[in-house]
DNA sequence: TCTGGGGTCCTAGGACCC
DNA sequence: TCTGGGGTCCTAGGACCC
């Protein structure tokens, strides 16, 4: 490696745009009497926190702990508590990502709350300046505040924006090409922060006697990709401002697509965990339908309460090829309420049960035989129909031969609020005088 | 009483083929 | 005594991310 990364003009400049406590701030936004209280949003089934506002955090409440373990701290004091509400965070983040590609075409949603930004086409502006119009466009568009972070690399952008969310709340961007000697931040910056090094990379890390990203940066490039691999070789090329990554304007088509869900009480008959998979298998294939993708493959798998203390865990799956690519519901329901039959075992009490569609590939791709095609034509265009139907008129109007039981597989969400922005019902009401 | 869900990539090793 | 070599595909497990 040919020393540091130069200052040539072919350096690469990008940016992470991350919503700062993103589902925490999608509530706010619609009740402004939450502003400057503790707010935290729960997972599926409000079991454990997932998003905490900056008031929560101070209190000491941890990202991941289970809820019952701070429903008495969070009832004195007066922390406002949210189920999750994922129609309406997938709505808020399009339109904030909506926002960030009217500033560069080079974007690369990275998940549902971080956007990597290129800015390679903006290379006589001052990134700093560009990045508070950013900020303030999208805050007075959409009220969510973001955190900025500027490098040469995706790494080294993840670790400028972590530095603007910790060291400079305030003014929310961080630049590292404004540092006379970027090497500073990296001192201070721990091992374990940087992006790619989970827990056990950062203490197998610790044994070497690496405990910052400068010490990363500055370790032996060939010694640690034998040891670890060629991804921490990639992280170690990032740190020293050579891109290795680069910002993926065209999404991916997915390759496995999920729906496991845990119950709000434990189901013991078949009749129903049949319900919960007619359900989750619905879900899946309009998912499939909207990607216009098919799946060869599908595992179904069941568990009972791994926390259990009456009864040892028992968890088992199945996998099964499907007879020819599909993304139609009723073939996909037969399939996993047989794999169900396989591997359920009368007698337990099951806490949670999923769905993964495997070895997906495009719709247009599979030619089916001149037999079946007059078939399938037909079951493209019933799916079509339903998923407009459940599109006009709510999800789960129109259902696939509906199971005996009808809800009892459903999660708890006690606190959930309203889908402010894609209900008609559920716009919030304002009172002029 | 109460403990989330959905993904990706890389690697090593075995099967198989020529 | 002495038993090829190289390539591909698949899978399971481990690591990571949000």
């Amino acid at each position: 490696m040919g020393g540091m990364a130069d200052l040539s003009s072919s350096r690469n400049l990008m940016a992470l745009v991350d919503c700062n406590n993103f589902y925490a701030s999608c509530e706010r936004v619609f009740q402004p009497r939450l502003s400057a209280k503790p707010v935290v949003v729960l997972s599926n089934n409000d079991g454990c926190v997932v998003a905490r506002s900056n008031e929560a955090k101070a209190l000491g409440i941890k990202m991941g702990v289970p809820f019952f373990e701070i429903r008495d701290l969070a009832e004195k004091k007066q922390v406002e508590v949210f189920s999750s509400n994922y129609t309406l965070y997938g709505d808020m983040s399009r339109r904030v990502m909506e926002i960030l590609s009217s500033f560069t075409p080079e974007t690369e949603i990275y998940s549902i709350d971080e956007c990597f930004l290129g800015f390679n086409g903006f290379r006589n502006r001052d990134l700093t300046a560009y990045s508070r119009e950013i900020r303030s466009r999208v805050g007075k568009y959409t009220g969510i505040p973001v955190s900025i972070g500027i490098g040469p690399t995706k790494v080294l952008a993840k670790l400028a924006n972590r530095v603007a969310k910790k060291q400079y709340p305030d003014i929310g961007i961080f630049n590292l090409f404004d540092q006379p000697d970027g090497d500073v931040i990296l001192r201070d910056f721990p091992v374990e922060d940087i992006w790619g090094v989970g827990r056990r990379y950062a203490e197998r890390l610790s044994q070497l006697h690496i405990h910052t990203a400068l010490e990363l940066k500055r370790a032996s490039r060939n010694h640690l990709r034998r040891a670890f691999g060629v991804v921490m070789e990639r992280i170690i090329l990032e740190l020293n401002g050579l891109s290795c990554m680069a910002i993926e304007t065209q999404p991916a088509s997915k390759k496995n697509m999920a729906c496991a869900r845990g119950f709000g009480r434990e189901l013991s008959s078949l009749e129903d965990l049949e319900g919960a998979v007619h359900a989750y298998s619905s879900v899946l294939c309009e998912k499939l339908r909207t990607s216009k993708q098919m799946a060869e493959g599908l595992y179904l798998f069941l568990m009972t309460n791994p926390f259990s203390r009456n009864a040892a865990p028992f968890s088992a799956g199945k996998f099964s090829k499907l007879v020819e690519p599909t993304n139609d519901t009723s073939c996909i329901i037969e399939k996993a309420c047989e794999l169900l039959r396989e591997v359920y075992r009368p007698g337990l009490s099951y806490k949670r049960v999923g769905i993964i569609l495997m070895d997906l590939l495009p719709d247009g791709e599979y030619q089916p035989d001149l037999f079946s095609a007059v078939n399938q034509k037909k079951r493209r265009a019933a799916m079509s129909a339903v998923d407009g139907l459940n599109k006009r008129f709510g999800k789960a109007t129109v259902q696939f031969g509906l199971p005996k039981r009808q809800g009892d597989w459903k999660q708890n969400r006690l606190r959930e609020s309203s889908r402010y922005t894609t209900i008609w019902k559920d716009l919030p009401m304002v009172l002029a005088k």
